[in-house]
DNA sequence: ATCTATTAATAATA
DNA sequence: TTATTATTAATAGAT
């Protein structure tokens, strides 16, 4: 005798923008998830974690261990006895990925588009089955590789170039940036009424939080 | 004939703190599933989330959508601010781009085999200087600096609300300020001596400074 | 909130 | 570090 299965069980999910209830729904359960996976990898690394989550409605939901708050600080200040000229270079260092990181993704863009045009250009012409492949044709009909490796090295050059300039000019202008200015921001901690301490979920790792104090969320969903 | 299993497969693992080289492994691969677990909730649900994550050699590793510091921004003041959302609004785009990034990573390190193979092939064929392509072009990297010139002010600037109004968040509770000296400490941006911050993988991408799309890491664990 | 059938993450291993 | 693969863990869909 076959029972019918009950459910689908887990379908793939595709990773784009949900809506409605079902977006509700799995920003609790992954939301839950999250905060259970942060404060596994505390436990077995040892290492401080701190989890931010604003949802579209702006609701906050945090954890941390020992708590967000000195983990933001020891962010801000770079860790425990770090000045803040030392932290200040890394966040500036940090930045420099980012923007490099920034470029890397318009290169990927430039060079997988470049790579959909040689493999069609490949396809093609083998279908039309002309006589050897199209790698053995003139160089006319080459243009797309020729192009292609100039391409790459003059990634690489440019890449470098990048670097070099970057870390010039940071020297330059950063070097003389006023650190005071933001000294004039109005400060407004009115708002903020913390409640109720975490508690991910009923799942059954209120325990460990819990122990540990750590985690709490502002508001709900 | 019965082939012995290669390994044991995944152990169900106890929730204590590890050491050593296993400590050094578990981290890495747990901090990169936190961080894309968080990639993803963000975009499933819309979400703004901020992961930063201290190991307990004091490297700090992070992840932010659209950014940290305007996500720590928010959560400190507990609203929207004008100001950052205006300096992050613009790499909205390209943070949402980058949602796929790891994804697109593994396709590119593909691709990029394919492209040596068919370089192989070529290997032979001449460059021709033809008189050079747009790509060559100086303007283009120095456009490009200056953007990023520009993210990277905004950013600086945005951390520096944040540090102050942590501050009087921190003076509050504790009775006293942790940040607000420090403000005046010179930043010296030009000795950054950062070390080759890993890049995910053996991939030729030296300008990826994280594995995670969206996030970055200072150093090494 | 619960219950499975699946997918996804990852511990062990090479 | 990267790749594989056998398992465990997370979770989508349905109740």
């Amino acid at each position: 005798m076959v029972m019918p299965k009950k459910t689908q069980g887990r379908q793939k999910v595709e990773m784009k923008e949900l809506n409605g209830n079902q977006r509700q729904v799995t920003f609790s359960k992954r939301r839950a998830g999250l905060f259970k996976k942060a404060g596994e990898l505390s436990v077995l690394s040892g290492a401080e974690i701190a989890v931010i989550v604003i949802s579209k409605k702006d609701k906050v939901y945090c954890f941390g261990h020992p708590d967000v708050e000195t983990i933001l600080n020891r962010y801000l200040t770079g860790g425990d006895d770090a000045t803040l000229a030392e932290s200040s270079q890394k966040h500036v260092a940090v930045n420099e990925f980012n923007m490099q990181y920034d470029e890397a993704q318009r290169e990927l863009a430039m060079e997988k588009n470049r790579l959909k045009e040689i493999e069609e250009d490949v396809k093609m012409k083998k279908m039309t089955g002309s006589g050897g492949f199209w790698w053995d044709n003139p160089l006319d009909e080459n243009m797309g590789l020729e192009e292609m490796q100039h391409y790459l090295w003059s990634l690489q050059e440019a890449r470098k170039k990048v670097a070099a300039k970057l870390d010039e000019r940071m020297s330059m202008r950063m070097g003389k940036s006023s650190l005071m200015s933001s000294m004039d921001v109005k400060v407004d901690v009115g708002n903020n009424n913390f409640v109720n301490p975490i508690l991910n979920g009923g799942n059954n790792y209120d325990g460990v939080f819990d122990s540990h104090g750590y985690g709490f969320e502002l508001g709900q969903y």
